[in-house]
RNA sequence: GGAGAGGUGGCAGAGCUGGUUGAAUGUACCUGACUCGAAAUCAGGCAUACGGUAACCCCGUAUCGGGGGUUCGAAUCCCCCCCUCUCCGCCA
């Protein structure tokens, strides 16, 4: 959510940016809104104040056994009008909030101005890229090569963009999530969590999925008493139940930066990407992803941005799976961020760089959604800033591992790194079942 | 699933026969006095959001789990819901 004295103050400089991502701001109607609201707003509040100082009069003179009616007279003419305006005013301001909350955050200035990902600005290239002396095979046909990766029984089970592992490649999936959850938790500072992967609307509300994204969740209702129905969402990302921690929560200063990591599944519903990617693991609707998120001081949000991206880097590194990375354009990035980095992996049998990470300042976009807040120097509440980003998604870290390790004779070796995960194992081969 | 208790300010805890209570009191915290300093003691301060405003001053409105109702007026009365705790049953 933006801040609306941004919107009051200076609406064309914040539609000038937000036109930068391809966001029309509809500034009538937001005129008009303002408008509307503040003639119903303040004079609801001017006739409160009425009612409440002749309520008290009339309990003071009651008090005394003093006569009330020449009061109770006046305030019985409030009354109707007031009635009238306290039932339009909830209306005034949900609409406001329904306006804004539509309304994506507004890029850094250092964001490139683009509309399409060919604008996104690569900033660089680490780890070479392996050659073969063989046809390099995708990651489907080398899991299914050595029989660890079963679309045509996920299928049977769930249906298309699930995927079923098994033996080594079932491991291989676990060591990797469990790799980047120690290096984060021992070696980066991060604390590690288990959240709840089902969670509350406000939730998807606080970090942005709702209410402008609600095609792309998995919704499940449950039957409350009398008939009352009440969503829980399956989380698209570890980002939500983890920056939620902070929502309504004040925070001391001294507790900043806060720094969580978790390895969650991933559900996303896949809406409006029919064809895309439907061969194989890159895109499903269950994935998992290892997740750092950072709540921090304002003054801090872009330092700490850059932190991150280089702990997500390490997994690359420490893997030696070659990437680059790039800064999205201002008509790439997600809706809530004001600056995002992607991490790119190189997959050989694509022959291409793809997205694998994603790292994000969200400044206090999230923040003012969830008023998560914390204590400042002078003793006041303010805004605090929210960081994400994958680190990494660890089923796209298997089709990596898979293409770039993979060998003449399908074998695929394993990186040393995560042999320690594996039982010493130094080479996946074709398990005859 | 059955039975009971309860949800009030950072915490604890009054109020709940409706009225000058945004809310006693204690505690924590901040400031000042006393002290060489500290403790103790004394005095004062100490919620958040929104609006009027450019404004951290000032004024107003809202908020005592959430929603609705009764009333001139509700933390206090009524209805619905949610949550927490205790005991029993069931259970990964």
């Amino acid at each position: 959510m933006l801040d609306i004295q941004a919107l009051r103050n200076d609406i064309d400089g914040v539609a000038a940016r937000l036109a930068a991502r391809g966001f029309t701001l509809d500034k009538a109607r937001f005129q008009e809104l303002e408008a509307e609201r503040k003639v119903i707003q303040t004079r609801t509040q001017e006739l409160q104040a009425k009612r409440n100082a002749s309520a008290k009069q009339i309990g003071m003179a009651k008090a005394k056994g003093l006569d009330t009616t020449d009061i109770m007279a006046e305030v019985a003419q409030v009354g109707d009008e007031l009635k009238q305006l306290e039932v339009k005013l909830p209306l005034v301001l949900q609409e406001m909030d329904a306006f804004l909350s539509v309304i994506p955050n507004m890029p850094h200035s250092s964001v490139p101005v683009g509309l399409s990902e060919a604008a996104n600005a690569e900033m660089r290239r680490v780890g070479d890229v392996p050659t073969f002396d063989f046809d390099v095979k995708d990651h489907v046909s080398l899991g299914e090569g050595i029989g660890g990766l079963d679309f045509d029984t996920a299928i049977k089970l769930s249906g298309a963009r699930f995927s079923l592992l098994k033996g080594g490649l079932a491991r291989l999936h676990r060591a990797l999530a469990q790799f980047m959850v120690d290096t984060h938790a021992d070696q980066h500072g991060y604390t590690e969590t288990y959240v709840p992967y089902l969670v509350n609307a406000a939730s998807m509300r606080g970090t942005g999925q709702l209410p402008k994204f609600e095609e792309d969740l998995f919704r499940v209702p449950r039957q409350m008493g009398e008939g009352g129905v009440q969503n829980f969402y399956l989380i698209p990302t570890a980002e939500v139940p983890v920056t939620n921690m902070v929502r309504d929560e004040i925070v001391p200063l001294e507790s900043l930066p806060m720094k969580f990591v978790a390895h969650t599944p991933c559900f996303r519903s896949e809406a409006g990407s029919a064809g895309r990617d439907t061969r194989g693991m890159i895109r499903q609707h269950q994935f998992d992803k290892v997740e750092l998120v950072q709540m921090v001081h304002p003054d801090e949000s872009y330092a700490a941005l850059e932190g991150l991206l280089g702990h997500a880097e390490v997994i690359l590194q420490k893997l030696n799976l070659p990437y680059r990375v790039m800064k999205l354009c201002s008509g790439d990035m997600g809706f809530s961020a004001a600056l995002t980095y992607d991490i790119e992996v190189w997959l050989p049998a694509q022959n291409t760089y793809r997205e694998i990470s994603s790292c994000s300042n969200f400044e206090a976009f999230q923040a003012r959604r969830m008023q998560a807040r914390f204590r400042n120097a002078n003793g006041k509440p303010e805004l605090l800033h929210t960081l994400n980003g994958s680190a990494l998604a660890v089923g796209r870290t298997l089709v990596a591992v898979l293409e770039n390790y993979q060998q003449a004779d399908g074998s695929i070796v394993i990186p040393e790194v995560l042999r320690p995960y594996m039982g010493g194992l130094e080479k996946l081969t074709k398990v005859v079942a």
